[in-house]
DNA sequence: ATAGATTTGTTCGTATGTATA
DNA sequence: GTATACATACGAACAAATCTA
């Protein structure tokens, strides 16, 4: 995925499915590294032009996916690259 | 009404009736005192596997017999037993 | 220690699209 | 066509944790 592409409000793919592979392929490109906080929620709906909830659904699933994870009153930091992908069976 | 009762998606009656019935049983039975909160729209919709709108649909008719009133960003909570039944006509 | 701003957490309000009976 | 049900999305209000001044 694109991680400069833009969110399509059109096409079949969910608002915050597109915003999942987003961030994952910033953070894979390096956009923000391992246990930096990413932009806040606020941030990111005002970047995207979406909801706090559809921002928190994605944020859902990198949390999920161990890509991130999040601090209360804190910010949602990438998580370290050692320990993703060794979750769930 | 079982207020133990599971919801049945196959059978004639609606699920959000079947939740409105659970519920009442629920509160006759004391689970929620009067002015205290029943669970949230999310939790009603993770213990009982039904949608949010369902949900949502349920409480309407349960705020209309005056059994439960709605706050905006609070919750929603039992009524007091002196009200229950008095309104329309 | 207090106050305010920032950030995430939780909750209800509303609308639209899709599918099914 | 109507009613029911689910998924998605955006709005709004309030609460809790954190940080700064």
């Amino acid at each position: 995925m694109d991680p400069d592409a833009e969110i399509d409000h059109e096409g079949p793919v969910p608002v915050f499915r597109q915003l999942v592979e987003i961030l994952r392929a910033r953070i894979d490109r390096g956009d923000w590294q391992p246990n930096r906080p990413i932009p806040s929620e606020a941030q990111l709906v005002q970047t995207y032009g979406i909801a706090r909830e559809t921002v928190r659904k994605a944020i859902r699933v990198l949390v999920d996916d161990g890509v991130v994870f999040v601090v209360h009153g804190r910010g949602t930091f990438v998580s370290h690259p050692d320990i993703q992908g060794e979750q769930a069976d």
